[in-house]
DNA sequence: CTCTGTGAAACACTTCACAGCG
DNA sequence: CGCTGTGAAGTGTTTCACAGAG
């Protein structure tokens, strides 16, 4: 029985999608295979992937998709309701507040947060957009955990700087900037440039 | 002379990277120090990925600025302009049509597409709401080569089939669905509870 | 016999450390 | 002397292939 804690940073984001490729199979129990190929990887993979979590399967037969499932929201740590922030109420903050598949996965947005006073006080989508000065006050009375900066690239490392003096530690990042965030700090970006450069990349020399 | 050729995976995102660091730097010329400390990531690490490049530096001098960029966007095939076409003008597909740094960046939205005929006629900052049947014409008349999809999650599946048939084979993917691409394509997808999901992880476990 | 869980091998990527060029 | 470019070592991740449980 070896000690190997450290679930690998690839594998979490797999479990991730085997969690919404669990919505798409059928069945009470399923196999490596199966969900290998909904979400488009190997069998192996998937098993390895699992085995992090203990012995959740039971050979010959499966996975209970079920128990599965729940223990994969265990170890992504979504127990309960995460709350959520959105920095930024403009073009994009506002259709982010818009998406609705929050609630299903088990978060819920508290906020939007923007510094006109002019957006102020409306509602998006039933969301109040708050003062971006209540925010550090909102963050650390636990209204939220997570935050999703929508801002332009140039408020970007304030907005970032004081999420942290609040106590947020976790952060996605939607404004085109390089952050460089404290090592306390887990930052995931989304840079539409920077993923549209990469595709263009792979359309000229292929795989 | 070594026969090393395909660029890494991970070499090509940083790629993208190190272009967006350069407008913050000063100077015409730039080491890998400089570079490292901007993006966030080690000096060797820098100086490997741009030896995918051939020798761009200078010893005991560092990289010429200009000359690095040009040599990274032609690296990434960011020749010209790049033709972009946004499937869905909901919330989303609108944000992203609003976003301002396509232009900056060698890219240019074309088009939006959707199948409401409500929508279609309209404009959306100065962007045009097509038909969803006129794409595939659209898209084999080479006026884009890489389509963001910002529809619901049902209708990923038969679009991604639809801009596979018309030849399109880079698409960034914003609906919440696992879509299973044919091997020709290449797909990234942008999956904001995925992305939730992996935070609330590093949330609970630290780093 | 089927399908999991996992050593071991293969592969991919990162970091070290230094030779060598300007 | 300073900074690049890169072998070689180290680390992380994937895949293979099979023992073993049900």
């Amino acid at each position: 029985m070896p000690v190997m804690r450290a679930i690998p940073r690839a594998t979490v984001a797999r479990l991730a999608q085997y969690l919404q490729g669990l919505d798409q199979l059928e069945g009470r129990t399923i196999s490596s295979q199966a969900i290998a190929a909904v979400v488009g990887v190997g069998a192996a993979q998937v098993r390895r992937d699992l085995s992090y979590l203990g012995h959740q399967g039971v050979r010959g037969v499966g996975y209970d998709s079920e128990h599965l499932r729940r223990a994969i929201m265990r170890e992504l740590g979504l127990i309960g309701t995460v709350g959520v922030a959105i920095i930024g109420a403009g073009n994009l903050g506002q259709a982010l507040a818009g998406y609705g598949g929050f609630g299903e996965r088990g978060f819920e947005v508290f906020s939007l947060y923007d510094i006109d006073l002019a957006k102020v006080g409306e509602y998006v989508n039933g969301l109040p957009i708050r003062h971006i000065d209540d925010m550090a006050a909102d963050a650390r009375s636990g209204r939220f955990a997570i935050a999703i900066i929508a801002t332009p690239a140039e408020a970007a490392d304030e907005v970032l700087t004081q999420l942290n003096e609040a106590g947020i530690r976790s952060v996605l990042n939607f404004a085109p900037a390089v952050l460089r965030p404290p090592t306390a700090m887990e930052v995931r970006n989304v840079d539409l440039s920077t993923e549209l450069q990469i595709l263009s990349f792979y359309r000229k020399h292929g795989r």
